[in-house]
DNA sequence: CGCAAGATTGGC
DNA sequence: CCAATCTTGCGT
């Protein structure tokens, strides 16, 4: 595995931590899509949802491995994409050791918000699944300033997991600029 | 093999 | 408020 030294790029170590832990250093981070050696978006990080384990009932890994959610199971670093209502596809982070099935969705990129535009807007869809974003040039993520001010919410869409799951606070948005004098 | 439901969005 | 759109996971 490569760790990009020198370069800015998050190392492998970064991601191999539970999700809540990652959640809040992840945000202000720089995605980059590069679509070719001249063209690439470089978006910061501005809100993110954590899904966390087995025992999370928000989480596709809470039912076990399945074909689908196989790459959550991987070490941390590498992208789970997956395609909602038919429509929309989902970028998600996994964070984590090997085994241990947490993910990032990343929900807000610069002034982009909704995971679904996010993905519309960076092209990303299922050819993206399974790679790592500390050793591929098509998306990547840079170090930059940590971000202090944030808060958390509850999770978006996920009612059907119930209590307590409903309201764990595991939604972390940047705080919105404020703005005038 | 059928089918209900979905980590959302945009339009009426 | 509700349709779009299609993959997935589970039940039969």
């Amino acid at each position: 595995m490569k760790h990009n030294p020198g370069t800015g790029i998050l190392p492998y170590d970064f991601y191999q931590r539970d999700a809540l832990e990652v959640a809040p250093e992840l945000l202000g981070k720089l995605l980059i899509r590069r679509f070719d050696t001249r063209n690439e978006i470089r978006l910061p990080i501005t809100e993110v949802e954590v899904y966390r384990g087995s025992r999370d009932l928000a989480c596709h890994a809470s039912k076990g491995m399945t074909p689908r959610n196989r790459v959550m199971f991987e070490e941390g670093g590498h992208i789970y994409m997956y395609l909602v209502y038919g429509i929309h596809w989902m970028l998600n982070i996994v964070t984590a050791p090997r085994g241990v099935p947490h993910a990032l969705l990343i929900r807000g990129v610069g002034e982009v918000s909704g995971p679904g535009r996010v993905t519309r807007l960076l092209q990303l869809d299922r050819s993206f699944y399974g790679i790592s974003v500390f050793d591929s040039e098509l998306v990547r993520i840079e170090n930059a300033p940590q971000v202090s001010d944030y808060q958390t919410l509850p999770r978006v869409g996920i009612d059907y997991a119930g209590e307590p799951w409903i309201s764990k606070p595991w939604r972390f948005i940047i705080s919105p600029k404020k703005t005038g004098h």
